[in-house]
DNA sequence: ATCATTAACCTTTTT
DNA sequence: GGTTAATGAT
């Protein structure tokens, strides 16, 4: 039982308080999986059987990391407990109760690509107008009714709904939700927003299915609470009905994906739910130092809706968070690159504590465009994944085709690749004949002699011929097999091999990678299964790339914030703190998304676990085209006396350029930086460059005998007196007087002076 | 039917 | 800045 001893009291009593409906309110950074994976571990402890405990995540990330933290507590029993994404979780059970819903077992998950794919053909079909029906506005309608439980005939009926619709002069909506989910039901396939949606149908239409699962999982548990849906929020409840062991952990100030469906009223009503509720609140923070806790209690507690909580950390006070300003997003980049080379040069540190965290994919460019160019090594997370790369998706089109050849979109996109002669016009008329008959295209496509005659029959022949011969292989071999027959028969590889481009080469080694993969599932010993289309049940749901372990244990990480969530650092950029960026221009509309907003960065601030630097830009590219920016009015929410505005150039032009300083060290932040912005942004650039020129021949001394009243160069602050040192050791602080920059503290380990007399 | 050039869109955030 | 749909030439 040693391991309950590793948790403090709140902890441990959470850990311990098995039955009945519990709820977590667990801060940044106060033990939160620890406790979930404690519990878990407790539970099977206790004697619980593993295939009765259901545990929820929103990650796969996250549900591998828990189900290994376990399984060192508990062993090789962790392997049966019921752990997974809700997605992956539900897609395995509706896998099973498929034929109840009329879908195949097999069924097509599709991806966000192909839901958007369908419905651009489905909006063209019907000759609306992309414009007002734009392809992302339309899924988005589509994907939150099916969040909130809308079927296609409660949306057609629901007057709100439809008065919506009609104002907006999108009348044709509802039709197109019902041509929508009727195609993806042809096709067999169901998008992301239906494996939980149908699972409520399924729940519902079938009390004996709900049953048997109700009683199998004796015990739920779900993790980032705070980011369900009510879609999830109902399933979750049903399940839970009968026997009420409901444990559900969360952080309402990390709500973050509202844009998603998720209800954050969830957490906040949850007691409703459950009169007979216990609470705990975790609020000690273990992770980062108290100058970050604070900077972001300060930053949370700008939003009103929120549950009461005090999260304090006893580590140490730490550095000040450090705001730097840039002139522009390549210069950001330059400047956190830069900054990173040398704490890791200085402090001898590992790249593997460094992350850079940004609100969207498309500032990643000049990041890595800046560290590439001092060589440091960096992966990027998130944005675009393995699974999502063109050859990558084409590749697996195919098997897809040949596990279920209805699937719609994996036939449209690789009818015609590599090209076998059946065009557009070819493919279109194919549509429009499925569509007469009510058929999936693969009916027209295989039997295309009775539909029509002429040129360009035979191609499509010969295409249905080659897909049938891989359905025949794929039922008596295994995935690998099948797939390197594919990659062969189906052109693919030879497509490839024969373009000789630097992008045709990294594609081919990526499809090579891919069936590497392959191979090694099918000599997995560990599964039954090990055909291709079990394969596919895997890769569906799987997002990013997972991480190649050792070659990554020296790398800086880049991701959104949004990705970065669970992760901890010490030592954390948050860049782009930008009006219009960040908060997010789509945010500045209403209260509740600037609040989601917030709540991000609040996110973002407690990944540090020690050092903490925010950035922003005064101008940045945009489309091509170069934007002035202002700072983020979260800059200014902050108390500024946890910030360190020292090394902010805005200052340091100030001082310099300004005769008059007004001396009020408490004004708000944008006020005090955004002043200088007056000045041409060259002659600033070059002011700054020039603030102190070093002797020539610039060298630091050692510094390890420096005394009181000593004359001393500094390569930036220019010359100063010491007038103090205290500390131990290797962290002896230095007071120095500059001429220039007046007084200030430097840790001499890090300092570079140089001893003048 | 296919290839090459042009226009249009884009940026939240993710399972 | 970069990708992807639409247009036009062979």
């Amino acid at each position: 039982m040693s391991y309950l001893d590793k948790l403090n009291p709140t902890q441990r009593s959470a850990v311990e308080c098995t039955e009945g409906p519990l709820m977590i309110i667990a801060g940044a950074g106060s033990g939160k999986t620890r406790v979930i994976t404690y519990r878990i571990a407790h539970l099977i402890n206790k004697g619980v059987d593993p295939f009765n405990i259901l545990a929820l995540t929103f990650t796969n990330k996250a549900a591998r990391e828990m189900r290994e933290r376990i399984s060192a507590i508990v062993g090789p029993d962790a392997r049966n407990i019921w752990m997974g994404t809700f997605h992956s979780i539900f897609a395995r059970i509706l896998r099973v109760e498929a034929d109840k819903l009329g879908y195949p077992s097999n069924f097509t998950i599709y991806d966000t690509d192909d839901s958007k794919s369908l419905l651009r053909a489905i909006i063209k079909e019907q000759q609306l107008d992309d414009k007002l029906y734009n392809v992302n506005f339309v899924l988005n309608r589509i994907s939150s009714a099916k969040n909130n439980l809308i079927s296609v005939a409660e949306y057609k009926k629901n007057e709100t709904i439809q008065a919506d619709d009609f104002s907006s002069g999108r009348g044709k909506m509802g039709e197109l939700y019902e041509i929508y989910a009727q195609r993806c039901y042809k096709a067999g396939a169901m998008d992301f927003d239906d494996l939980l949606f149908k699972t409520n149908i399924l729940l519902k239409q079938y009390p004996d299915v709900l049953n048997k699962y109700q009683h199998k999982f004796k015990y739920i548990m779900v993790d980032e609470y705070q980011d369900t849906n009510f879609s999830q929020y109902i399933i979750v409840k049903k399940l839970a009905a009968v026997n009420r062991n409901i444990c559900v952990v969360g952080d309402d100030a990390q709500s973050i994906y509202a844009f998603r469906g998720a209800n954050i009223e969830n957490i906040l009503n949850f007691e409703k739910d459950y009169p007979e509720l216990n609470v705990f609140k975790l609020e000690q923070n273990y992770r980062s130092t108290q100058n970050i806790v604070n900077i972001a209690n300060s930053i949370i507690k700008n939003n009103t809706n929120q549950l009461e909580k005090n999260v304090f950390s006893e580590n140490e006070t730490g550095e000040k968070i450090k705001v730097i300003r840039a002139f522009s997003d390549n210069e950001e980049g330059k400047i956190v690159a830069e900054s990173i080379l040398q704490e890791r040069t200085i402090k001898n540190l590992d790249y593997h504590g460094f992350a850079i965290l940004y609100r969207t994919n498309a500032q990643s460019r000049s990041l890595e465009e800046a560290l590439r160019k001092l060589n440091v090594p960096y992966k990027i997370y998130g944005g675009m994944s393995f699974y999502q790369r063109k050859e990558i998706k084409d590749l697996i089109a195919y098997f897809r085709l040949t596990v279920n050849p209805n699937d719609e979109e994996a036939l449209k996109r690789v009818i015609n690749y590599p090209v076998r002669g059946i065009g557009k016009t070819s493919l279109d008329k194919i549509i429009v004949l499925a569509d007469e008959k009510n058929l999936p295209l693969w009916e027209i496509v295989s039997n295309i002699h009775l539909y029509v005659s002429g040129r360009g029959v035979e191609n499509i022949m010969n295409f249905a011929t080659m897909i049938r011969s891989f359905q025949a292989l794929a039922k008596n071999n295994t995935a690998y097999d099948v797939a390197e027959h594919i990659a062969k028969q189906s052109g693919i590889l030879r497509d490839l091999h024969a373009d000789k481009s630097i992008e045709g080469l990294s594609r081919y080694e990526n499809i090579q990678e891919l069936l590497n993969g392959i191979k090694e599932f099918s000599e997995r010993e560990d599964i039954e299964d090990r055909s291709i289309s079990q394969f596919l049940m895997d890769v569906a749901l799987l997002t990013g790339d997972e991480k190649s372990e050792e070659e990554e244990k020296n790398t800086v990480s880049l991701m959104t914030i949004h990705s970065s969530k669970g992760l901890e650092f010490p030592h954390v950029y948050i860049v782009g703190l930008e009006e219009n960026l960040f908060p997010s221009q789509m945010s500045l509309n209403s209260r509740q998304d600037l609040e989601e907003e917030r709540r991000l960065f609040y996110v973002a601030t407690t990944r540090a676990e020690k050092k903490l630097t925010l950035t922003y830009a005064t101008s940045r590219f945009k489309f091509g085209t170069l934007n002035n920016s202002e700072p983020s009015r979260f800059l200014d929410e902050i108390d500024p006396k946890f910030l360190d505005l020292d090394f902010n150039p805005a200052k340091q032009q100030k001082e310099s350029s300004l005769s008059v300083d007004f001396g009020d060290e408490r004004k708000g932040f944008t006020e005090f930086a955004s002043k200088p912005k007056i000045t041409a942004k060259v002659k600033t650039t070059q002011l700054l460059a020039k603030a102190h020129i070093p002797t020539e021949g610039f060298a630091p001394s050692d510094t390890s005998d420096l005394q009181v009243g000593m004359e001393v160069e500094h390569e930036r602050f220019g010359f100063g007196k010491v007038i103090n040192l205290e500390g131990k050791k290797p962290d002896i602080k230095a007071t120095i007087f500059f001429k220039e920059l007046g007084q200030k503290q430097l840790l001499l380990k890090f300092a570079k002076l140089r001893i003048v007399s």
